[in-house]
DNA sequence: AAAATTCGTTTAATATAATTGACACTATGG
DNA sequence: CCATAGTGTCAATTATATTAAACGAATTTT
């Protein structure tokens, strides 16, 4: 298992500030069972776990991906986000680079005539944005559409995709990638 | 059940060319099995979906978001941005409000004095945003700042938040949810 | 202090999931 | 036409999840 679904729904519940009985009651599922499930002495069958979660309540998917880290740092300024910048794409990342998260936030400076590359990059998850300033040529899956302010985009990242700055001018975008590109 | 496990796993199945046997023997579990759950007979242990998946090979998370549905709209104008705007606070999200995801990406407008209200935003997931034009007051988890273009944030969403425009200009944010708040 | 809650854990009984080994059906080829 | 190998399903058995009730420890009440 590469998730260790006890301490996890136990995670979750006590983030709620439940107690075994509590959530029990909610759910339709014993206090115990609830016990069993957060010491791993049995793995629920899935239609009990999302009986469980309902209770919460939150989706199946979402406990999956749900992440119980810490307490990282809430707020940045422009001045704190890091740069991850690559020649005439600046990228600046929304939090740490190391922090573990369900997504990456960026904020994208494509300087005149830059260049994502012909070689169409393509990984896993999906990744949506608006564009904020200036225009970008996008090519996703054989397809291609400029945009300029307020217009977005939004697909999965298995799809071949380039960006490509056109003009003359400086073009910014604010996007998000999950699971975290970066 | 929201999800129809049975249906899914097939279509999961199928859509990557394995018969019950071939996908059971990469997974260290019965083919009969494979068929009970399809046809909905038994609801699976998180264990044996897991194993079961493995085989294919697809995350627990991802099986809970995939969407065996057809390819989805990729750009999109800014007029064609869904709105999903409550009052003094213009939220336009990128793509529908029903389709599968595994994010929310919303433009976000606070007009004069918005306030997302004093009893705190609290839900699955996480979400940050980079704040485009004019300023916000943030708080999340009892501490509060204020930030201005090109500050950002990050959080987990389960901590409770409030976003309060404090100026008389309008403030423009691009956000990203995940999981998926609307 | 004793009694009453509340917490998480445990045990024995029961319900249900999972395995095994067969079955019926379809297609392909000798 | 029969043989062989493929498919999904099913009945009986075994393994395991789930229930209901009781337990001991830690707090709170009176």
């Amino acid at each position: 298992m590469d998730i260790d679904v006890g301490a996890h729904l136990k995670a979750v519940r006590q983030m709620y500030g439940l107690s075994q009985r509590e959530l029990a009651k909610r759910t339709g599922v014993t206090n115990g069972l609830i016990s069993l499930i957060e010491q791993n002495r049995v793995s629920p069958s899935v239609s009990s776990l999302k009986k469980v979660l309902d209770g919460i309540p939150m989706a199946l998917a979402d406990f999956f991906t749900f992440d119980p880290a810490g307490k990282p740092q809430v707020f940045f300024t422009k001045e704190e986000l890091t740069d991850i910048g690559s020649g005439a794409v600046e990228l600046r990342l929304v939090g740490s680079r190391l922090a573990k998260r369900s997504m990456s936030v960026l904020h994208e400076r494509y300087r005149a005539h830059a260049d994502t590359g012909a070689d169409m990059l393509t990984h896993a998850g999906e990744e949506g944005g608006v564009v904020v300033r200036g225009r970008i040529e996008l090519t996703v899956g054989g397809e291609t559409r400029t945009l300029g302010p307020g217009d977005a985009y939004y697909f999965a990242s298995v799809m071949p995709h380039r960006f490509r700055n056109i003009t003359r001018e400086e073009c910014e975008i604010i996007s998000a990638s999950s699971p975290p590109t970066f």
